[in-house]
DNA sequence: TTGCGTTCGTGTCAGATTCACACTATTACA
DNA sequence: TGTAATAGTGTGAATCTGACACGAACGCAA
C-alpha cells in the first residue's frame, strides 16, 4: 500500500537515485548502430555505456530523457519512447540505482559525427557487434532491439530513421538491417503503395552505377498504428 | 551522462521516492474487474487507488510488486509484468514520486473475496465503470487495459485468467470481455484447435440449463508468443 | 412426458492476404 | 559499346479470414 500519511520533507521515506539511459539507434552504412559513451572512471576503463544521467527532482522522466539526448547528440525533436525500467539491486555495481530506459531513433542525416557536449568520448557502434558494456546496458540494448523490431512491423517508426526524402531501396535496407533478414522488393513496394504511406517527389537520385532511383517522401510523418487499420504484418 | 564519480553515501545525488503500483485484473461475473483500495487519508476521502507501495532500498522492482500483490490479495505465483513508469512531477499531489506500474492477471477462482493484509478496504471494480481514482491511477488502468488487449492477441496471457479446467464458452467470454467485442464461436474454436492450445479432459460440466460442456485444459501453461509461430491475429 | 428455452458443438465458402518468383530499364565505367 | 550495377514492375498458388445455421443435450415447467 501507499504510505497512509501525507508525504513531507519530515516523513522518512525510502528514496533511490533514478537515472534515464537512452538507447539511440540509427542506420548508417548498412548497419544498425547504437550511440555509446566511453566511461571515464578508473573502475570502468574500457567499458562503454549508454548515454544517460540522473533525473532532477523537478524533472519529468521524458524531459530528462530529452535533455540527456540533446546533451549527447545536440539534436532535439527526436523520436523517443520509454522502454522499460531496470531496478535490480546490484545492476549498478556502485550502488542501488533505478534506471528508466528509453529508445530513440535518429535519422542518419541528423547523426552527429562528433559528440556534442560530452566530455567523454562517444561513438556509434554496430548493434550486433558491441564492445564490453557497463552495468546491464547490454541487456537494455537487447530489449531495445526487440522493441524496435516489433514496432517496425505494426507502426511507422521506421520512418523516423529516414531523411526527408529517400529512395525505396534505402527504406527497404533500413527495414532489412533492423529485422536482420532479407525482404522481397516487390512485396515491400506493393505494401507501401497499398498502405498509401509514401509518395514520389518526382525527382531522381543518381548515385554510383545503376539506374537512378525516384525519391520519395512520407505522406504522414506522424506515428501511425497500422493495427488501427487492421494491418498486422506490413513487411 | 552517468555521474563520473563512484556513488557513495557521501556523494550528493538526487534521490526520489519510488513506488510500485499494480493493476490487478480478473474476469468475474462476465466483467473485467480491477482490484482497488480505498484511501484512508483525509485528503483523499472517497478516492480509490491501485494497491502499491514503496520500493525498499535493497528490493528489486519485481520483488516489490510481488510483495505488494501478496499483501493485497494473499496469493503468490501470479502472472505479473511491468507496464510503464510514471514520473511526472505533480502526478502525486503529496510530492514527487516515481511509480513503476505493473499488471497482474488473476484467475477468478483465486480471487480473494476479502482483502488480505490490508487495513484499508479493498474491492473489485468493473474496469469500465471505475470510481474516482487518486493520482494518475485512472491513466495507469487505461494503459493496462490497452496492454492486456494487445497481448491477448498475440500471446497466451488470457490463460492466466482461467481456472485449471474450463469450458470453451468460458474461455471465449473472457476474451470477449477484455476485447470488449463479440467473437464468432466457430472461428474462435477453429483457431484454438489449429494452434493446438487446449485439450479436452473428457469430463463434462453440467451447469444450469443447456447442453453440458466439455471441460478443457491448456496444453502449454507457459506464456507463449504466438508471433513466434507466425501468428498475428489469433482471435 | 412433453414441449420450450438454453447452451454446446460442428463445416463451408467467398474474399482477402501472403508469399514466391524473373525480367526489362537506366545508368556508370572500362 | 559491352558489362556490371541498381531500379522498377505483375501474376498465380496457397493460406487465412470472416460470415453464416442447425442439430444435440440438458433443465424446467406445464
Amino acid at each position: 500500500m501507499q504510505a497512509p500519511a501525507p508525504l513531507s520533507p519530515a516523513t522518512k521515506l525510502p528514496e533511490l537515485p533514478v537515472t534515464v539511459d537512452t538507447v539511440i539507434f540509427t542506420v548508417l552504412g548498412q548497419e544498425l548502430q547504437v550511440l555509446l559513451v566511453e566511461r571515464g572512471e578508473k573502475k570502468f576503463i574500457g567499458l562503454w555505456s549508454l548515454p544517460g544521467g540522473f533525473v532532477a527532482p523537478d524533472e519529468a522522466l521524458d524531459e530528462a530523457a530529452i535533455r540527456e539526448l540533446h546533451e549527447a547528440t545536440g539534436v532535439r525533436d527526436v523520436y523517443l519512447e520509454q522502454l522499460y525500467t531496470f531496478g535490480d539491486p546490484g545492476r549498478d555495481t556502485r550502488g542501488r540505482v533505478i534506471s528508466v530506459a528509453y529508445v530513440a531513433l535518429l535519422a542518419a542525416d541528423r547523426c552527429p559525427l562528433v559528440p556534442h557536449e560530452l566530455e567523454a568520448e562517444a561513438r556509434w557502434w554496430p548493434a550486433y557487434e558491441l564492445p564490453d558494456l557497463a552495468f546491464d546496458h547490454a541487456r537494455m540494448i537487447e530489449v531495445a532491439i526487440a522493441r524496435v523490431r516489433t514496432k517496425l512491423e505494426y507502426t511507422t517508426i521506421g520512418f523516423q530513421l529516414m531523411a526527408a526524402t529517400f529512395t525505396l531501396g534505402e527504406l527497404q535496407r533500413v527495414y532489412e538491417v533492423i529485422l536482420d533478414r532479407d525482404l522481397d522488393k516487390r512485396n515491400f513496394r506493393r505494401r507501401l503503395q497499398l498502405l498509401d504511406l509514401v509518395e514520389s517527389t518526382g525527382e531522381l537520385r543518381k548515385e554510383g552505377p545503376g539506374r537512378p532511383a525516384l525519391l520519395h517522401r512520407f505522406r504522414n510523418v506522424d506515428f501511425v498504428h497500422l493495427r488501427d487499420r487492421g494491418i498486422h504484418t506490413p513487411f
